[in-house]
DNA sequence: CTCTAATGTATGAAAATTCATTGATCTAGC
DNA sequence: GCTAGATCAATGAATTTTCATACATTAGAG
């Protein structure tokens, strides 16, 4: 076991994996003049059946008056649709417009690709290991 | 393998499980007046050689200037302190003063105790695995 | 030495996020 | 039906982060 914290702390450990993940990935993005969170929304948004904002905040990992901002922009660009719920007007479900599919396409394949690059540097084996304890983890927040 | 992107995306998986840890251990950072980047620094220098700001930029995972305007905050409070280095003036060594070794040592035990809360959760063996992988992938950034 | 390039940190304006709150709609109890 | 409370998304001000650049210092070439 390493001694700094930092180095045994496994929320700091998975937060830095994390990050360096992004880090490999971010350039793709940034040059498809997205940030992350603009990303995670058009690839969650990608093959998901429309989202209320509520749903879709906890989804892409963020708050929700942030999200309803990132929505406005990806809207001003004609890449998502709000559209109100015809049964509960309060309800406002988001989904891609084809500008946002077209948009978000080459980036999810660049996606795919990074994995795939991952996989390799990982082991298949250590892979799905991983993929488990993950889940676990991220099921830890659905609970709260 | 589940079928929708940001369920079979690795570093999507990753954001999500390290999310969740921060969500479980936010409140008590919250309480103590931190936000997540403050919380880093604190947690990194307790236990760390005094470190050049842009080294404990990439440490806590933020740019430079970022960690520059939260050290003026950390520093305002009477947490870290700067002293420049003798032999070249550009270089400043953060450091935590007593105050802030006072501020961090509970969170630090608090954080140890939210971790093996996780090791009990995930299992111990899989947990050494998980480590492991991380390592790994965290190291992906030291290449960039 | 001296000049040029490189390095480390700070700064300022712009952009994004957060916090608290509002407005609108729905639900349940009466 | 009607009202009180709950839920969902939007808004506005304040805070934080980012981007680009400036400033100061050091390293290296000639």
């Amino acid at each position: 076991m390493p001694e700094r914290f930092v180095q045994r702390h496994l929320p700091y450990l998975l937060a830095r994996a994390s990050h360096a993940l992004w880090r490999g990935f971010e350039p793709q993005v940034r040059a498809a003049g997205l940030n992350s969170l603009e990303w995670r929304v058009l690839a969650t948004l990608s093959d998901s059946a429309p989202l209320p904002v509520g749903a879709l905040a906890r989804e892409v990992l963020a708050q929700q008056p942030t999200l309803t901002k990132v929505l406005d922009r990806l809207a001003a660009q004609g890449w998502v649709t709000r559209k109100v719920d015809a049964a509960d007007a309060r309800r406002a479900h988001v989904a891609l417009t084809a500008a946002g599919q077209r948009k978000a396409a080459p980036l999810l394949r660049a996606a795919d690709a990074h994995q795939q690059a991952l996989l390799a540097t990982l082991g298949l084996s250590s892979v799905e290991g991983l993929r488990e304890a993950l889940a676990v983890l991220a099921q830890l927040d659905d609970a709260a």
